[in-house]
DNA sequence: TTAACCTTGTGAACTCTTTCACAATTATGA
DNA sequence: TCATAATTGTGAAAGAGTTCACAAGGTTAA
């Protein structure tokens, strides 16, 4: 496939967000300039991002809202379901696993898993805590397709190489490490702190 | 002050989290050749990253490690504290507010505020949770530099008018909306869904 | 002190991304 | 049916960000 840089998916789902949007308000078509206005970028960007993936709107109208949006679900995956396992059951995992929108988009957290004897076992929001001991096991029986990495830094190298041996191909990590994969896994950090270092730094140097 | 790019300032904080590394290690000087080797990136960019903010290396021998990394937490404005005040004490507000790292990082929790009267009036980690509809009052009273958003998508942008009307320049926001705010405004979000459909963009995509 | 070596800092070249600008195409209203 | 208006899709131009390449300057060891 053509070369889709990273600031195109993000853009992607940023027009997803927005066609569901428009077609709840009862929005049939939508024109590059529209789009561009809600998301403040400029009418040849959205035009040239959907180019990448095909011609779908109509020159004189624009795009139809419903149409777009399922062509844009298409090429970010979200016409699918996804088996998610999540690992690290602690503040942060218990709010990803609560959250009720990850699910309705497809991302279903199918396993949990922890080393704390305390929490394994346990029923958590309907699914069973097991023993991150079983890891690759469990993830191979299950056929996950990503992984959720929740775990103190310093744990994650450790278990992002166990779900690498388990033949992952993505993970989502919120640990604050520096972790290395061999280059066909995907791997995107969740960083933040490195967020409110980027606030301080604005603070800084914008007054 | 010339043009930093975004990317700059995010790499500026992978270069400061090795340092505090290699600092707890022991290594008195580093190479732009050595930190572009952990993080993955080429010894040049390394050293345009930094040169944009003025020479700290020596020729032949490198960077001081510490100096470097004192250097960086300056430009980061992380050899200062910061008060921040949260909203939305939720599945995603408890967790950060839980979060120890941040407060050794200099960004201090002052302040909770939500809008659900169970809520209101109870200590959570040694922080009276107020309610929200004093919150400008209360930003403008505690001298809060930043805030983090932690409430329903659909709540967010009333929320942030009211932080914006406190006289707030810089918004960490998790809801997934489409915010906006003045232009002297600095708004980051963190959208966890966009991250996943990231990975799956990649799962279809990759392979 | 000197020679060999190493590493920075930075213009210039290159690559990637965004914006411009316009032909092509479709919609719409008289 | 036709003229006018609107909007796409896309090469070309412009702008940003990254990498190259090397002079300048510092280290090290004999
Ligand atoms: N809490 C936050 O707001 C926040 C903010 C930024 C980053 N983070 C990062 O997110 C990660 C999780 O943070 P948290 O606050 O949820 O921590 P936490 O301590 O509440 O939860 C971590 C969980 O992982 C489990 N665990 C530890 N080692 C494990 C292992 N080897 N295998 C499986 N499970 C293991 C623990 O038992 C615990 O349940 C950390 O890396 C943290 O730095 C958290
Ligand atoms: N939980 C997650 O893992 C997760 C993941 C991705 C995104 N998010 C987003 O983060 C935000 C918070 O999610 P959550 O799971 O913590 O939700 P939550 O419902 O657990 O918490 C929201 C909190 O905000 C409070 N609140 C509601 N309206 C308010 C208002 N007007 N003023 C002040 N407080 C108000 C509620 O009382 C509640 O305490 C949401 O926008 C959600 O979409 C959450």
């Amino acid at each position: 496939m053509r070369k889709v840089s990273e600031s195109t998916v993000k853009r992607l789902s940023r027009y997803y967000r927005v066609l569901r949007l428009l077609e709840k308000e009862g929005y049939v078509t939508v024109s590059s300039k529209e789009l561009a206005k809600i998301e403040k970028l400029t009418p040849a960007q959205v035009r040239k991002d959907l180019s990448l993936f095909g011609s779908f709107g109509t020159r004189g109208l624009g795009y139809k809202v419903l149409e777009l949006k399922e062509k844009i679900a298409s090429i970010l995956g979200l016409d699918k379901t996804w088996k998610v396992a999540l690992i690290g059951v602690g503040n942060v995992g218990s709010a990803l696993v609560s959250y009720k929108e990850f699910a309705k988009q497809g991302f279903l957290i199918k396993l949990l898993f922890d080393n704390d004897q305390r929490k394994i076992g346990k029923n958590h929001k309907g699914i069973i805590i097991k023993d991150v001991k079983d890891l690759v096991k469990e993830l191979k029986e299950s056929k996950i397709e990503m992984v959720i990495i929740a775990v103190p830094a310093d744990q994650a190298q450790k278990v992002v190489d166990q779900v690498v041996k388990a033949g992952i191909r993505t993970i989502l990590n919120f640990a604050p490490a520096n972790i290395k994969v061999p280059d066909q896994v995907f791997l995107r950090t969740v960083n933040m702190a490195m967020e409110l270092e980027h606030l301080s730094f604005a603070l800084i140097n914008q007054i």
